[in-house]
DNA sequence: TGTACATCAGTGAACGCGCGTTCACTGATGTAC
DNA sequence: TGTACATCAGTGAACGCGCGTTCACTGATGTAC
């Protein structure tokens, strides 16, 4: 019934972007050691997976602890924070190809980018995509703009190419996620990007129509 | 220089099976032991996957940690240990399905009994089996087992099916493993068998002739 | 331009947790008589 | 069959570890004058 003593104020929330929602511009140092906090990350995550640690990642990056939480709140908005970008290239690429000329090439080379994609991070690119995500604060953007982007290249394909046409976009993918994950061992032992390679080029066979 | 002075005697060597191998018949308790953790383990892993928490596993079986390491020298063998019968029913369908009419329905059929078994501890045991295995200490049987039964299948498919002659078994394998590992999320959310069905299907049309 | 000040990002020791693993001890089991 | 004994499987508290996360404190930065 009675009140904490000492309210310890809140503090501490995660702020948006370089700027705080209200006023003041970002400090200088805050920003820069944000940068330097996702370039860790995403280190980390390409060598150790999505489960790498998190103090690691801070003590890469040069900062304490509580500095990566200050401007993250947690594993997924960091590795949301890292998948970005990559995001970004992946969607600006099937704007590209959308305009190829044969739209079954089109359709195999963004499949082929979008493995390449989820391969980095030990497959987790791919896996997280398409579940922590869904789940995840930040909203279900990072998904939905790979379902997208792959639903525009399979529909092309489906009607001016020769894709079959009892073929979802999102089992596309996760064929594709699957081969990323199973390509991709767990200690790293040697991966093998060729083997990727062919058994995406199964896969894209397996989309022809008959 | 000087040797230690209380030489703690080595003792708590794993046993190899039932029956110590020098002499005494194994006790009755040892046995019983055995089962209970290899059955709490089976449970386990199929719960939290393959990194599921060993004193979790010996605290599920009834038994103290101890026991457990009594019986398996760590993790790897008790996976094995697990594995082991899967195996063998895996193997002995491969059997039954050589002498089936269509070679191309004998190999798709094993490869959906594969695929069930891998997706069984969230797709470890296909993952563990293709790797851990490999580098494990007690032998590459488990892997080499599960490629012959395949090989055996597809070759009979390319001879006398239609199945096409530029696929090599390996990555056969990895390509359902791959299916098993992308539809067993994380966290378990959902899993979707029906999609892993659909998904498999479209492998498995992919490995037939043009 | 130079200085005083308020803000708020950064720090890092510390916490609680569950993990894998060990080992001195206990006691159930099977054997010998 | 009954009893004494030796063997060795089982026990479980304890260890060290790294993890995610917190928060009272420090001090760099940007602002106002």
């Amino acid at each position: 019934m009675n009140q904490p003593q000492t309210e310890p104020q809140p503090q501490q929330q995660p702020q948006s972007r370089g700027r705080a929602d209200g006023g003041r511009p970002a400090r200088a140092d805050a920003v820069r050691n944000r940068e330097r906090i996702v370039a860790a990350a995403r280190d980390a995550f390409a060598e150790a997976g999505p489960e790498a640690s998190l103090n690691e990642i801070a003590r890469r990056a040069g900062v304490g602890p509580g500095t990566l939480y200050r401007n993250f709140s947690g594993r997924a908005e960091l590795l949301a924070a890292v998948l970005e970008d990559r995001i970004d290239t992946l969607c600006s690429r099937a704007r590209e190809l959308l305009s190829a000329e044969a739209p079954d090439d089109g359709l195999a080379e963004w499949l082929g980018a979008f493995l390449d994609h989820a391969r980095v991070n030990q497959g987790l690119g791919g896996a997280l995509m398409l579940e922590l995500e869904a789940t995840g604060a930040f909203g279900t953007d990072c998904h939905q703009r790979i379902l997208d982007a792959a639903t525009a290249l399979l529909t092309r394909a489906q009607h001016t190419g020769t894709a079959r046409h009892d073929l979802a976009p999102a089992d596309l993918l996760q064929l594709v996620v699957g081969i990323a994950l199973s390509t991709t061992h767990k200690g790293a032992p040697q991966d093998d990007p060729e083997q990727a390679k062919r058994l995406l080029g199964l896969v894209v066979d397996a989309t022809r129509a008959h």
